[in-house]
DNA sequence: GTGAAAGCGCTAACAG
DNA sequence: CTGTTAGCGCTTTCAC
């Protein structure tokens, strides 16, 4: 099965190559009958147009390129827990895939030096029609600042910090964290631990921060052992519980920055022989796996990771973004975020 | 930053764009001194050749394809699970980004016309280096056949039967749920449970072939009661072990196809006040993130996908792979399982 | 060891 | 509405 290429459709539907360039691309100008004629021609020889002659020819490619952390990705696809990363391949792999885009995952090293060669590098091989930015890697400058000057439209996913160019889809992590302290609060726990997630994620100080606000709102400081730092897996958030129950006041509830660390909350809990939700309210983040493997299932906030991307894609793929450090308003969208509320928290027992 | 090509580092090194084409492919006939001097001009440029210009020209690609199954992946990637598609991620991306190669995930949808359709559309385009199948696209006919025809050498992952084209490697499945079989009987477990897994994946039904070989060999019929069949998912195995817990003879042992059912298993068991492993032993297969979720943590099977998937890429990349339909002698690989054992199973109580 | 020419499969101007 | 002529940035001949 030699590649059958533009010129074969030509030759099998009787016209010249241009138009069957036309045809493909659904420009005007081409009649319906040739248009069909065309169609039938390609389908039965099987053709598809070589992306690589496409984007080398003309001026748009075909691949919208994802850039993660590598420590980050390679860690997860490794241990599990990916699953913001999942969620961004699916939404965004969708969208690429209704207009003949592809997504291309690649992570990007650490240290500024190294990812800035290794961008541009990718840059230049690639030259992808646009990129999305995982968190860290949106929030890194060095990446930014290549992006910028290669005039590549770009899309930064759950940056924390507003400034850079490019489109940022944020969510709100700090008014859902403040939400779902207020939830806790409002079914009487004043004794809250909060634990802290992945400390290279801008959203992990984003939903500390909101945590605080909502706690401070009601004259309430947490001890400094109610405020445990985890990395954002099961073992850390066990680990931190561990440390908080062992207060002699302990907290009556905890909230934790990832649903996995909260099933580890739940599993230390469970350790000391403390059940959810009667003995201790417990509440994650991200409405992953986790949330619905525990027993009981936890109580969580779940992000439209999957619709931001496949937003992100759409934008990106319809030339929606403007390239480089673009206009002076900062381009901002945030998404809506939800409270799931499922059996891991209760009212706070007297 | 208007993109940087190959005339560029011609001029900046004062050689022939030919001869920047050889020293970036490290060919032969160039002289030290030539070679460092359009190192230096490329490096100094930031020039990486075009991909889309290097593969339309040459004879190969650069990129490696990953067909999978949309349904699954889609259902993986958005509520967890995928940990078999991220390990083959890390695996393959890791060995593509050695050679300048790029790895593609592409969701297959269903039906064999679609399937047909959709691999010969992705082949036009892409015209990949190879294709890694993972499962169960592995064992699609229209899929391996298109692939065939095209000439495309391609790796089938973790394929259920054993003909067809392309290198097949393979886990030993049978052998593995074997072995964990024995393991149990060795305990002293008689009534021994297992849970089916995905039945569109080859790999189920091996397993499932495992544990009853191990049992007959044994002079042991399991009942019908004591063979459940799950979707590879937490609840799946949750409602399974609850059934055989409701037998008046209940399984002192039940293993799951995969880690997520078993903790199903170990919740259901929980929930009727069976601990494991003093009321029941409870294994699972795959060794994924919820095998270290489970308290007590389980004992699994490991498998070396990541490392499976990586010598896919190697061999594809280095052309190791014959395409088509190859020569008369099958081309299988079988990779080696690992027993892990964690706290999840123990002696039989008397 | 190096270079000049041709062309990969397609799109982008222009013509008609 | 359709066809012709040039390239896109590279690798591949084949010369030198």
């Amino acid at each position: 099965m030699a590649s059958v290429t533009i010129y074969d459709v030509a030759a099998q539907a009787g016209v010249s190559i241009k138009t069957v360039s036309r045809a493909m691309n659904g420009e005007r100008n081409v009649s319906a009958a040739t248009q069909e004629r065309v169609r039938a021609a390609a389908q039965a020889l099987g053709y598809s147009p070589s992306l690589s002659a496409r984007s080398l020819a003309g001026a748009r490619s075909f691949v919208i390129a994802v850039f993660t952390d590598a420590r980050l990705t390679a860690d997860h696809w490794r241990d599990g827990g990916g699953e913001d990363l999942a969620r961004l391949q699916l939404g965004a792999g969708d969208q690429c895939r209704r207009t003949g885009h592809h997504l291309l995952v690649e992570p990007v090293g650490h240290g500024p030096a190294q990812a800035r060669a290794e961008v541009k590098a990718l840059l230049g091989a690639l030259k992808p029609a646009g990129v999305i930015l995982a968190a860290p890697v949106s929030d890194d400058p060095a990446v930014l600042d290549v992006l910028d000057k290669s005039e590549t439209p770009y899309v930064r996913l759950a940056a924390g910090a507003p400034d850079g160019g490019g489109l940022r889809m944020a969510t709100r992590d700090r008014e859902a964290a403040r939400a779902m302290t207020e939830r806790l609060l409002a079914l009487g726990h004043r004794r809250i631990g909060f634990v802290v997630g992945e400390p290279r994620l801008g959203a992990s100080r984003a939903r500390l921060e909101g945590f605080l606000e909502a706690m401070a709102a009601q004259d309430l400081t947490p001890p400094d052992a109610f405020i445990q730092h985890g990395d954002g897996g099961f073992r850390s958030g066990a680990e931190a519980a561990k440390l908080m129950l062992a207060e002699i006041e302990r907290p009556t509830a905890i909230f934790a920055s990832s649903d996995e660390m909260a099933a580890g909350c739940m599993a230390a809990a469970a350790d000391r022989g403390f059940a959810a939700p009667s003995d201790i309210s417990i509440a994650g983040f991200g409405d992953g796996a986790a949330a619905r493997v525990c027993r009981p299932q936890l109580t969580t906030v779940r992000l439209p990771l999957a619709a931001m991307a496949a937003e992100a894609a759409r934008r990106l793929i319809g030339g929606e973004v403007v390239a480089g450090r673009g206009g002076e308003v900062p381009q901002d969208l945030f998404a809506a975020f939800e409270l799931v509320e499922r059996a891991s928290i209760g009212p706070r027992r007297r």
